[in-house]
DNA sequence: CATTCTGGTGCGTGATACGCAACTGGATGC
DNA sequence: GCATCCAGTTGCGTATCACGCACCAGAATG
């Protein structure tokens, strides 16, 4: 169900196996050892095997004795060592919590991650209506402000095959007419920031803008969003004028020096 | 530095080496491929093929072409469904959402992992003056409040591990010495919450309590923190019973009813 | 209480992951 | 500007090692 084709996968076989039951993981929760073997197409105890050795490093943890198996701590350990490295989230945090406290709505840095957006960081704001987490979630890129941001700045061909299949509509206002989203995603290129207003979920409106890595390529998406009701149209802009600031300053910081330059 | 002994690991050999890398690109950021094999202590071409595995699975990042190698973003992705599925963070996280806004300071969530503190989640309070974002770092048990809740409340035994090596001083009131810290953490489980003035960080200053699980044990502690002048001793004990409170109610969520039970 | 799941474990064998050696291309030396 | 060195990368043959088999132990189902 639902699994894309990577059959390109060579390498090392029972790495690139073990790695694959990180995915089933990640995917179904939660398993035992064989439904793994199934969904791997090997034998019980070859699976079992993986999945010990995945346990031996803290990546996968077995619920109760003689249980099934979910993904561990480690991973989390391993990410947080991972997000500390990424340029984008060191120099972007300071600027992202300042944004956040100046605004009082949610702060979120995103990048590119395939056909969707990746959510690498969030700073909160001051709301106590304050959405989810959305750190290491994956979103449609036509459906957040984030997302569009990065589907604008994207290199070409991508607006392509994201629009090849379907988009999906999470709400009424969801975008799901490729010339319609082409249309924004071009105003988005020239205003220099993107919207969504109940167009994820009702209720919920976004602002953001692109951050430039030092070759002037857009490595990432920083957006401000909160409820609609306190994010109304007149104060949308303002916001995104803010959201557009904090966005290039972390672009210098990041070494990035030019001005904004379109269809480059 | 700091590497702990793990010479137990046996399993699959080359999923064990794979995983090892990831260790090793946690620790040290960034290796190159002959780094990596000399650690691993195999050819180079071994080390090669290891990583262009987990290459394939996004785990690791070739810098540019013919660089050297660091984590990837598919660690992020795991580590976002990791949490997400993590109980502990599921109830937390709406719970220490509201405790966030109502106090008006930073929020953490963190369990025992092995001898350290890990930072599963954090929602931020109002403040501009925020500190770092804690997710996925590991902190030493003995200079954080929420270190002396998990350490007080852990399984026997474990307090004489932590404080049979050195308690390493992070600013002049962390407490080093193991009988002042047993004190302490008696005092912990007497009152049911534990502070930190300036232990980690000079101006640092944090309430943490536990989480209770339905077994009764203690699987989580949840944390307020903010600048020592704002958290000042009057205003302590008022937000130490916010924080309490909050986290028992993260503790009925997970099917908690019992009061504190103490050494049981 | 038989049956049929589950996770977990020795063991022999053949697939496979390893080390070797050679290739490539950038950096450094002189 | 050529030689050298070191980086990451690749084909290949072989010995290792990871695999599947058979089997064990406990839980759940009937």
């Amino acid at each position: 169900m639902g699994n894309e084709g990577e059959r390109d996968s060579a390498g090392v076989q029972s790495v690139d196996r073990a790695l694959s039951v990180l995915k089933l993981l990640a995917r179904h929760g939660e398993l035992g050892v064989s439904e793994i073997a199934a969904e791997l197409g090997v034998h019980r105890s070859t699976a079992f095997r993986l999945v010990a050795t995945l346990e031996n490093h803290d990546l996968v943890h077995q619920n109760d004795e003689r249980g099934r198996y979910r993904l561990g701590i480690g991973v989390v350990r391993l990410a947080g060592a991972t997000t500390a490295r990424l340029d984008v989230v060191r120099e972007g945090r300071p600027v992202g919590a300042r944004l956040a406290a100046e605004v009082g709505e949610t702060v979120n840095i995103a990048i590119l991650d395939r056909d969707e957006a990746l959510y690498l960081d969030q700073m909160a704001g001051t709301s106590a209506l304050q959405a989810h987490n959305w750190t290491g979630r994956r979103i449609a890129l036509h459906a957040t402000s984030n997302g569009k941001v990065l589907l604008a700045y994207a290199p070409t061909g991508r607006f392509e095959e994201v629009t090849a299949g379907r988009l999906t509509r999470f709400t009424e206002r969801t975008v799901t007419d490729a010339a319609r989203l082409r249309e924004e995603l071009d105003a988005v290129l020239d205003r220099g920031y993107a919207t969504a207003v109940d167009e994820l979920e009702v209720g919920l409106t976004a602002v953001a803008a692109p951050v430039f890595g030092a070759d002037g390529t857009v490595v990432a998406s920083l957006s401000a969003s909160g409820p609609t009701f306190r994010l109304t149209a007149e104060r949308l802009s303002a916001v995104a004028a803010q959201v557009v600031a904090a966005a290039a300053e972390v672009s210098s910081r990041l070494g990035w020096y030019g001005r904004a330059r379109f269809g480059q």
